[in-house]
RNA sequence: GCCCCCAUCGUCUAGCGGCCUAGGACGCCGCCCUCUCACGGCGGUAGCGCGGGUUCAAAUCCCGCUGGGGGUACCA
């Protein structure tokens, strides 16, 4: 089962935020290079330097280490821009062996011999036997006829009639090599024996595999996992939808949840199940597996699992998780008002109320906060009924001299509106507003026990006078 | 236009010729639990795109159609 030789790259480039689609190309190559006990390498393909920018490169390793792949899961980072070197040998090369030829066209030249925008290049230079000079590209002359056979894990034998692909460029008038070679010759020089990467690559694998065959090697095992698509069946595309993985961790996805749902667009686990172990994962995933057709990326199935993964959580590994959102400054209170005694006091009850991590800000902040958010459309719900000045009246009375226990709490609040005729569930809600400042939240009489007698009366007075 | 890919509930999928009056999950809708909101429990809703074959038997194999998607750059 171990096979030692495999080795697999990830190749972002780095011109923008990492998405998600990104995340699973480098969760399948990971999963795939750890259980064939194969290598995987991380290549930067930053040769279009008007769109590449150092901090994107930064992006990358960071969320990759979140998903679990950091530094010491792979080979690099090995940057593409250190090879044009090589890549310039392998177009000399092409063009020694008559593989390849200058060509001066502009596009407009192609377009107004053709009459279309879209039917390709047509060949003009192919045999005009020009040599290099300024300004001059290089184009791969392909064959005539025939055609190639893509050996793809996941979608089986795709076949293109070579005379169907033009005779397209592999170096720029300036000189540098274009992706569809420079990609090649890096994986040749890597050592790569599987390509696994997105469907929209698959129209570029036939020419890619003729440049491997040009140069003489044997081009490797292929798989195109189908596209991420958005609820109009698009492309994810990172103008359009919202798919920056930095994004969701900000929201306060983990990790787990999000790499656990990214394999299962496009693979399903042994038996019905969907939360599974990672390691599980990692030995059962098979390429040969995957959907071929593409999947939506469902960001309400996202938060339910999220939701799930935050519940599955040990109480210490939620308090820990949710730690950046309690002390940082995107929490709303002063960061000496927080008290860790007291978030642990209530934190199972956080933990089953939220899918985010960001959402225990609001299920917390009475406590942290000197004085209850304002929220009118809660205080005008609450208190408009005819009960709510007599039920914060007692409410305080009560309160005052009883027993300060959730259990002793409750009670009380219920005789008393007992007497009202009301259900607790009535009588609880203005009471709830005038301390928390909320209509829901976490059990109410825990939340006075918590926060304590004295605030808690503070609070009610407070909103007790606002209502007279 | 041309090339290529794809096609099971709204969504992600299981299914690899008989076990399927198609299973699970998310969503949605009820009910139970209940101090609000959740969690949890129970139940329900909804699908093999169409037409031809092949076969004793097709969601499963083949062909066509239709539909969707990707690509079509001196971007990656």
């Amino acid at each position: 089962m171990t096979s030692p030789e495999i080795r697999v790259r990830f190749a972002p480039s780095p011109t923008g935020m990492f998405h998600v689609g990104n995340a699973r190309s480098a969760l399948f190559n990971w999963v795939f290079a750890r259980q064939s006990g194969g290598s995987l390498v991380l290549r930067i393909e930053d040769t279009d330097a008007e769109r590449s920018r150092p901090e994107w490169v930064q992006g990358i390793l960071d969320a990759m280490a979140w998903l679990g792949i950091d530094d010491s899961q792979y080979e690099g980072p090995l940057f593409q821009s250190d090879y044009v070197g090589k890549h310039r040998e392998a177009i000399d090369k092409l063009l020694r062996d008559g593989r390849a030829y200058y060509c001066d066209c502009t596009r407009d030249d192609v377009v107004a011999r053709t009459g279309s925008s879209h039917k390709g290049y047509d060949g003009f230079c192919r045999d005009r036997g020009m040599e290099a000079a300024e300004g001059r590209a290089v184009r791969f002359r392909t064959p005539d006829v025939g055609s190639t056979v893509v050996v793809d894990l996941v979608r089986g034998k795709p076949e293109f009639e070579n005379a169907l692909i033009e005779d397209f460029v592999i170096a720029r008038g300036d000189g540098s090599p274009v992706f569809l070679l420079a990609n090649v010759v890096d994986d040749m020089i890597m050592g790569i024996t599987h390509v696994m990467r997105a469907e929209e690559h698959l129209p570029n694998t036939p020419k890619q595999q003729l440049i491997w065959e040009a140069l003489g090697a044997r081009p490797p095992i292929w798989a195109h996992a189908p596209v991420l698509v958005n609820e109009a069946r698009q492309k994810l595309s990172k103008r359009r939808d919202r798919v920056a993985l930095e994004d969701f961790r900000a929201e306060g996805y983990l990790a787990e949840a999000m790499r656990n749902y990214l394999m299962l667009l496009g693979w399903a686990p042994s038996g019905d199940r969907e939360m599974v172990p990672w390691d599980e994962i990692v030995a059962e995933f098979q390429l040969e597996d995957v959907n071929p057709s593409p999947a939506f990326f469902d960001v309400k199935k996202l938060r339910a699992f999220n939701g799930d993964y935050i519940r599955a959580l040990p109480l210490d590994g939620f308090i820990e998780a949710a730690q950046p959102w309690l002390v940082s400054n995107k929490a709303p209170w002063p960061a000496e008002a927080y008290d860790p005694a007291v978030f642990a006091a209530v934190a199972e009850l956080v933990q089953t109320r939220i899918v985010l991590l960001g959402e225990v800000v609001p299920m917390v902040d009475f406590l942290f906060l000197g004085e209850p958010v304002s929220d009118e459309d809660a205080w005008s719900k609450a208190m408009g009924s005819e009960h709510a000045a007599g039920i914060l009246a007692d409410t305080i009375e009560r309160y005052s001299e009883v027993e300060w226990t959730a259990d002793v709490l409750k009670t009380e609040l219920e005789t008393l509106g007992a007497g009202r005729g009301l259900k607790l569930g009535k009588t609880q809600a203005p009471v709830r507003v005038a301390v928390t400042g909320r209509r829901v939240g976490l059990p109410l009489f825990e939340s006075m026990e918590v926060l304590g007698r004295e605030a808690t009366l503070a609070r009610l007075r407070a909103a007790a006078q606002r209502l007279s």
